[in-house]
DNA sequence: AATGAATGAGGCTTCATTCAT
DNA sequence: CATGAATGAAGCCTCATTCAT
């Protein structure tokens, strides 16, 4: 199980038309999408769905899975940027676009997520402090602020505009850049509260916005 | 309110009970929180719920309601502040303070609420609205920033601190003073994006984080 | 309680009042028409109903007594009438005609009615009894039909125009009208089965359509 | 019916129990029979039940569409009947004869019933209104009866034995002589009301008795 | 391996009836 | 006495999950 083996050719493909279809259903209708609607807009069955993922829960970690996956691989090409600090609003910017298309940040609420999404969260903790850090060095943020700190303030975004009806779809950026602006050195006040998890390890505990 | 007459002393104690056990069962448990649940929470039956709110619905418009007219009651003390930019950061601080005691944001989102909450909403709107032209006209806010963009990011300290699995109580303090920070004049970068609604009237379609 | 004691004069108002009101509803609504709606369409508080009627088919069972009475004073009148064929067909007819104003005889229904109320259909029996063999001396009805199949019958009417959507006032006339003629000597066929209780006295445990 | 693939094997018996405990139990316990016995009577899960009928008025149709379905077979076989009188009689008994094993008459008041059930019943009436006019051509009823009165009074003899507790089974036949008795030309008296539905089209809005 | 039928716990709501005010 | 608040059983229905086909 934790080991990949190899899937039919078939059902890697049912497993691909499943996760996508989840996703629309879950970004239509919240966490309460039916795994009959999910089994449905897939063009499967029902049981088919439970073959692939024993659990809802764990259809919701698989889908979590895949979406920090893909942040984790555009953070670390930025890694390499030579703008530190461009680099970091890149990446938000990245994340905000992703989570805009579809929002599923609400997904991680559901259940304990495998030991899997853990593993992935903890891969994007690694690449998020170090943009943070490069950035920090080139003075590009306030010398107050951690990668926790970032990775906390990843989602407000598009959090803020889900207060809006039928917002536009780059309303997000509008928060983003004043969040930013938050962030840098310029005119800083003083923080009234320590950064969250101080020592570098223990930062896996938070939970990550998909 | 609308030609409610006083209720007998033991129901207005029920209605009390319940409308307290509603929210704690709600933030600890999410919109799902069942009816039975909070009936025993309450040690009232489950018939005495709908009784009060004859609909799981209107018990949480009841809720929502009470929430934001705390709310509007601060912010009218704070409309008659000496210092502008103290009120309205003074606002915010009531506003996630409150939030943190009691995270039910996502109540809103549940049916359409009872016109009583527009006219509460519409309220508060005006209230941020005058906060924020005041503070922005003592320089305390920058120039492109409007009230609805704060009504926006109202909830954005809480809810960036629920990704923190047991967050000290006090750490939303932290991104509130950061995305303050991104508020003010000093420092500020041009938005990327005009904000939401920018007729006054039309504002009251925002929903109103509670 | 059997013994009828003096009702004080609000009481035996609201007794009235509920009677009425009661009528009305199961009238509109049906055998389930709550309690509730009965108690608000009289103006009194629920509880007062089951001071008055300790159970929903207690209150049934009073209409019910109420209803047949008033057929027994008609029919009693009925009985010292010139032409007996001329009664019975009236008498039939101002039973339909109460059915029409209000149907219900689906109340009969309702649980087992008390013994008042047998006690009245007992003397209904005996006067359309009556009515019926005054009738078959004269010559007006066949010899083969017995009191048991006029009250049987008695109901037909109206519950034919019940599958009339918005039947006229006074649709039920046809109908009686038909259901009379096979009444009658001229043309009859032999009846191909016995009528229900030979035996005069057994006759009380028919139910009886108020 | 609607393109209903073919129900697999234990789907369709399942099907064909719930309806035959259905029918037992409306037939006992009335209108209000609740889901949950039918079930268990089927000896099926309360979820099955949800599964083949939606909603229980879905259950309620299906059941008065099988009977209908039923009387218009025998119907139709009727109408090449050698003698138009006797048809028409015959009809009325199999009709009653359905009817006194299980009164299910008052299934028609649920909800509006599917459009199916519309359909079945118009053919329905269309056989009755053949049958009757080739009746009265052949003289054997009389002339002032139309097809709906047909309909209508096709329920009268069951109707009037439930008013017996414990009717013997054939006790029906009795009524049904004596009403058809009163459609026959010998001895007719001029009826005081016209028939419902004048015009053959409109005889659709009738309910009809399952 | 895929399907979809079956299951039953659990959710919301109604209502007859009891009982404190 | 009258009132209406409280109760809890029962009803209809949904849905994640299991299992026969």
């Amino acid at each position: 199980m934790t080991s990949t083996r190899p899937l039919r050719a078939d059902a890697a493909r049912n497993r691909r038309l499943l996760l996508a279809a989840a996703a629309d259903e879950f970004a239509e209708r919240g966490l309460d999408a039916s795994v009959a609607d999910i089994a449905r807009r897939a063009g499967v069955g029902k049981g088919t769905v439970f073959r692939h993922f024993p659990t809802k829960d764990d259809l919701i970690a698989a889908i979590v899975l895949d979406r920090i996956d893909a942040l984790n691989t555009v953070g670390e090409r930025l890694l390499e940027a030579a703008d530190p600090g461009a680099a970091l609003l890149e990446f938000l910017t990245v994340a905000a676009h992703q989570r805009q298309q579809r929002d599923l940040s609400f997904l991680q609420e559901a259940g304990e997520l495998a030991p899997e999404v853990t593993r992935v969260r903890t891969r994007m903790f690694h690449i998020v402090q170090t943009l943070v850090d490069r950035a920090r060095e080139h003075g590009a943020v306030r010398a107050d602020v951690t990668g926790e700190d970032i990775i906390l303030l990843m989602c407000a975004p598009n959090h803020v505009t889900s207060y809006v009806p039928d917002a536009p779809p780059d309303l997000w950026r509008r928060y983003l850049s004043i969040i930013f602006d938050g962030l840098r050195p310029e005119g800083a006040h003083p923080l009234p509260h320590p950064p969250p998890a101080a020592s570098a390890g223990s930062s896996t505990r938070l939970s990550t916005p998909p």
